[in-house]
DNA sequence: TATTAGCACTACCATCTAATGAGTGCTAAA
DNA sequence: TTTAGCACTCATTAGATGGTAGTGCTAATA
């Protein structure tokens, strides 16, 4: 797909004339706004031109011309040199990290509330993966006969607890020796390594003449067991409804279905952990149906040891790509400093 | 303010229509759906009345009458016998409690969203009040050299973490005496307790030549230092954009920025705390502003051993009081059920 | 005296019409 | 190759119109 220059001149000047006022842009609008001198008309024949490749659309016949997702991909993709965020920006950006105390969830959840706030769209950030996370502690603390409060404590800052039942009741005493010795054993080890080094012990079959041992190792199969799926955190979905482009019904209904049902969208924030940078999909480029009427842009944070979990921002399709895109990046940058200190190493 | 029994059938009912299809009633229509044989004149002369009464205005010269603020908190106070839930509610209300190993938040989550999606109206929950909640265990966990990290079991379920950073470093075993010293004494007091005897120690200068003791005591100052205020959930904040009467877009920007600001929506759900039964704060009643324009309505929850939080609706004026009205208290009850059983005692 | 029927009046609402204007495509001239 | 000109399209807007649901008032009625 090859553009030439004047082409691709004139596709992007009406991807970002549109980007400002949402609405379509006529070729005389265009003439002028342009930099380059070219009448109406000659733009007219561009414009014709790009409609043919399945850049623009329009409306209705006498309307002006709409990019279309494959225009804001290749528009994106033209984005070479990232823009800096204004400073203005970066101050207000900053603030996450001044009070002290904070847990990591409270973090997160501030980043993504003034992400949420800058960006006028809806944001969302997955919490730290258990699996990936490392121990640094465990604490098994007896509710009743048969209950037992887990305890999981990671190296990146999250507290996560549980409650399991067992069969037959265990003294305190008794859970604080398994719990040391578990402390003891899986320190520092991600929950997949412990998953993993407990189901080793499980088929060994020597240890089950240690009674320590075995007991320690039911219960820690599951104390360790996966059974909450990760959060995700979602702030600013009011300033969809506000925004121009999801006035009609119909879509942003769906759209909210969406987010009650997290599944599809921390999918995606998942996907996004595994490479590195920002990444954009676009309207149509969204393998969930209900949000193939937006964008999303997305990013990893991370603390010094792992890849913890993805922030994004979901809008619509003409949503301002340069500057979305440097402010996820950047707050993402902060987020992963600021957790990287409250880190536990 | 006495309305004799004819008016006040004709306000009951403007309202109860109101209530059902949202627009101005006309004495024509109320003339018919009323039980009474009543000509439209007649509706009408009791229809002025009630208007110069201030329970009803017209939003123009011909258009029919709608029911103000006044008429709604008449008509709530004379609702006696509060209604009962219909079984097919109760049922899905009743679906909370199922899931096992679900932890308290994960429970108010749950039921906030469910009176969410039962009212179609936003719904709020405020998550316990550490300063009531027992001490079921506190646990200290060090961090780095001057970091400890706290956390907090309490008997209604709750598990709370924070950091608190100290000057000099303590090793783990330090803390751990520390943390089995606290649990002895304070063990089933509730935190508001805690602190007093804290204070207490510390004014008590017996205590300072008692090493441990007097290093417990200044750790547990830290700890149980109310520095969280207490969270609060909202929900189904859609469903009142998505409600007729907040079309208008003035209203609904005021009230979203009236749940993100979250300080004045809580110091509400505090105050229902403090007295039983359910309550009902009617357009104007409410002394914030923001509010001004909806009704709220609110009840607490509690375990066996306290009132834990309140829980409660915002939307529309012209909400079906009745029905809301027996739909949270019905959740507050079960909420409470459920809560209870999962409280650690 | 309380209720009702009748009537003039009001304001909203949906529908229609005509004018406007921003846009296009095509053709012919520069 | 570019541009000017022109006919054409279609959304949007402003008025105009008739219908409707409501009111208040007055006079008749039970």
């Amino acid at each position: 797909m090859v553009l030439d220059d004047r082409a691709q001149l004139v596709l992007n000047s009406i991807i970002e004339n549109y980007i400002q006022s949402s609405e379509p842009i006529g070729s005389r609008t265009l003439s002028k706004s342009i930099g380059v001198t070219l009448s109406p008309a000659t733009i007219r024949n561009i414009m014709s031109d790009l409609a043919e490749l399945g850049f623009l659309i329009q409306t209705h016949t006498s309307a002006g011309r709409v990019p279309t997702d494959k225009a804001y991909r290749f528009y994106v993709n033209s984005l070479s040199t990232p823009s800096s965020v204004p400073e203005q920006i970066k101050q207000k950006i900053t603030l996450v990290s001044t009070e002290q105390g904070m847990q990591v969830e409270g973090i997160l959840a501030e980043a993504v509330h003034m992400l949420a706030d800058l960006t006028k769209f809806a944001c969302v950030v997955s919490t730290p993966k258990a699996s990936v996370s490392r121990l640094q502690r465990i604490e098994l603390i007896k509710i009743s006969e048969d209950r037992i409060l887990v305890i999981l404590v990671t190296k990146a800052g999250v507290v996560r607890d549980k409650i399991i039942f067992v069969t037959d009741s265990h003294s305190q005493e008794f859970l604080n020796s398994v719990a040391s010795f578990l402390n003891e054993k899986f320190k520092n080890h991600s929950m997949q390594e412990i998953r993993e080094k407990i189901h080793q012990y499980l088929v060994d079959d020597r240890n089950r003449y240690h009674e320590l041992l075995a007991q320690a190792v039911r219960l820690g199969k599951k104390a360790f067991e996966l059974n909450n799926p990760g959060e995700m955190l979602i702030d600013g979905q009011m300033n969809l409804l506000l925004d121009a482009h999801f006035h009609e019904q119909s879509s942003v209904r769906s759209l909210m279905d969406a987010f009650n049902q997290k599944s599809e969208i921390m999918k995606i924030l998942d996907d996004s952990m595994s490479q590195k940078g920002v990444h954009i999909f676009i309207g149509i480029e969204n393998d969930f149906e209900q949000l193939q009427g937006c964008s999303l842009i997305t990013t990893s944070y991370r603390n010094n040891q792992n890849v913890l979990g993805s922030i994004g921002v979901v809008g619509p399709t003409s949503m301002d790509y340069k500057r979305i895109i440097s402010i996820v990046e950047y707050t993402a940058k902060i987020l992963s400093e600021t957790i990287t200190e409250r880190s536990y190493d």
